[in-house]
DNA sequence: TATGAATGAGATTTCATTCAT
DNA sequence: AATGAATGAAATCTCATTCAT
């Protein structure tokens, strides 16, 4: 069904406006409330399309997940030891402004995951292992360094969920914030909270 | 229409039945998941006793919602000024530990909020409202205290952030995080964030 | 899903109302032509109500022929000893000849088995199961009789094979034949057969 | 359309490779489950190539049947007047046997009429035709035979109905019965019918 | 106050056939 | 002669809401 036909170079331009139509429509209607029918008309193809290239509508999002999964692994790899100082903070400063860029990017992704999780469907799930996966090697780099009063993996994860949470009340809500801004305070409190203020 | 008929004592036992049994399906299928036929059979009544005491789905999970508005809105009332220091800290730890108490009671109908943000349902309004609603009253105390190059606005959605999330992830995932460990934790951050380490 | 619910007196009589709607359009159109569409046109109902009593189409078919199947076990315990002479074969006769009417209620049904049969389906496996629990009991009335160079189960298959097939042409093509004069020729060449001319 | 161009060498081979998939698939899933997909994909070509050779799926399966009705016909042709006695029996046989051969050979195509038949499409009507000139030869050689009791039509028929569903059942059940014995078998019980054991 | 039954709009999915290269 | 891609009509199934008792 779902085996990866040979595309030429047409089927992969609609794969991928597909692809794109859905990520725009998850963006404004959220996983559940996404309709097929949406991402179609966005693409501007027809419903019997669509099946051609996935077998149901959470195939789509498994695919749109899987590119996401992809650069926030490569993201989470790129980060370098944590270090004290103004420097250590700067770096991690610079860290943290990628993973803004990133979550402006695939925000509505990210929270598609979170939106699945609950009901157990299977794109839920792969939310959860990146959001595990991701921690994973946040607690590396947090172990090296934190005070040995303070839990690594709980400290890790305080570190994940407020770098996903500011950028997400940035994205959704009025909050007008800027990028700068959200990578500046995230850094500052999460160097204070590593090494002190 | 939803204008509260007078109830005798039969009839808010089974409203009460239903309010349960939303929370119960919420926290186990999410908002967008939840179906009419789950509450009604969970509550153990029927479809036309649902309509009797509810206009439709939304309005259930709206008086839902009202119940866990009022108990946030009553804690962040609750908190105190804060303070720099061990007996600081110590006090901000208590009050988060209240937090997360509401959070383990309550949290599916929070997450549900989020769920429900996107798309723009009634429902999901009353969330971004609430927590607006409480990140302002932390907002007050942080700028109590905030050096004066930490953007108070900023620096509380970071708070609300991870206070959120921390609990989700300690609710949802697999990370079996103790109460207190969780509030301490928090509360450490937090502190070291506003007062240095 | 399918538990079956307690049915009030109205309940179940839509339920009726259904099957036999079911019967009446696989006579008309045969299994995989068969649209629920259609069936709850006849039974004058919606789509919604059909889905109330039978999760699916195939459960619809499934619960019919149930019912035929039980009335042809039924059929076939009636079945007495074969005995030569005149006597024994107008015994049979009298026997196929309730054969004759019950194919004439139920062929339709008997008839979707076959069809059904053909790519694996669940239903398609009841028919199956079906014919070979009604010739078993053909078996056990032919070995009783059979001259020993003829083998009882092929036997038994031959006359199960010309009882429901000659029905079946009976019912379908132009051939029209009186139901006494298919018993009658049934009956002389399943009796001649066994005991000769 | 569906006028035969003049094909070359190449053409006729598709068309060749489509005919023999269509069997293949009529064979495993039946007339009405099976798609154009499935016989396009056994054949190794695409949907476009199909409608080259036929103008719909229908007329595949029309042209797979005109090749099936020739045999039959030669068949049902080469039928030798039935006689009493050892030798009558064993000619008779003989014939049978390479009926059970052809049906062997052409069981799914046979098989998808009578599927067919019900829901009226040309392609079962094709299938009742065949039978009915295939009887109307047996007709005649049991005509010349038959006690004046018994009628010619309705016994052909009959026998027409055994030869077919024995040869079913040993082909789609379980039933594992060698050929040598069905055809034994089968020509002992309608030469018994005939003239007496 | 309660409830079993019914409804129908709308969502997903399938597949024969046509198109464009 | 061949084929990858596209289409859209039609089918199945879901579920919030209303009805009738």
């Amino acid at each position: 069904m779902s085996e990866p036909r040979e595309l030429r170079a047409r089927g992969r331009d609609t794969r991928r406006r597909l692809l794109d139509a859905g990520a725009t429509v998850l963006a404004s209607k959220g996983y559940h409330a996404t309709r097929v029918d949406d991402v179609v008309k966005v693409a501007q193809t027809s419903h019997g399309t669509f099946y051609l290239y996935f077998s149901n509508k959470e195939e789509l999002f498994r695919a749109l997940a899987a590119e996401v999964a992809q650069e926030m692994q490569a993201l989470a790899e790129k980060m370098e030891p944590l270090r004290a100082g103004a420097t250590g903070r700067a770096r991690l400063q610079r860290w943290i402004r990628q993973f803004v860029e990133l979550y402006r990017r695939h925000g509505p992704v990210i929270r598609a995951w979170t939106e699945a999780e609950i009901g157990g469907s299977e794109f839920g799930r792969l939310g959860t292992d990146m959001l595990t996966q991701f921690t994973s090697v946040i607690v590396t780099r947090v172990d090296e360094v934190a005070p040995p009063d303070l839990d690594p993996t709980i400290a890790s994860l305080v570190l994940v969920a407020m770098f996903e949470r500011l950028n997400y009340y940035a994205l959704t809500n009025q909050v007008r914030v800027e990028p700068d801004a959200i990578a500046e305070t995230l850094a500052r409190v999460a160097h204070a909270s590593l090494f002190g203020g």
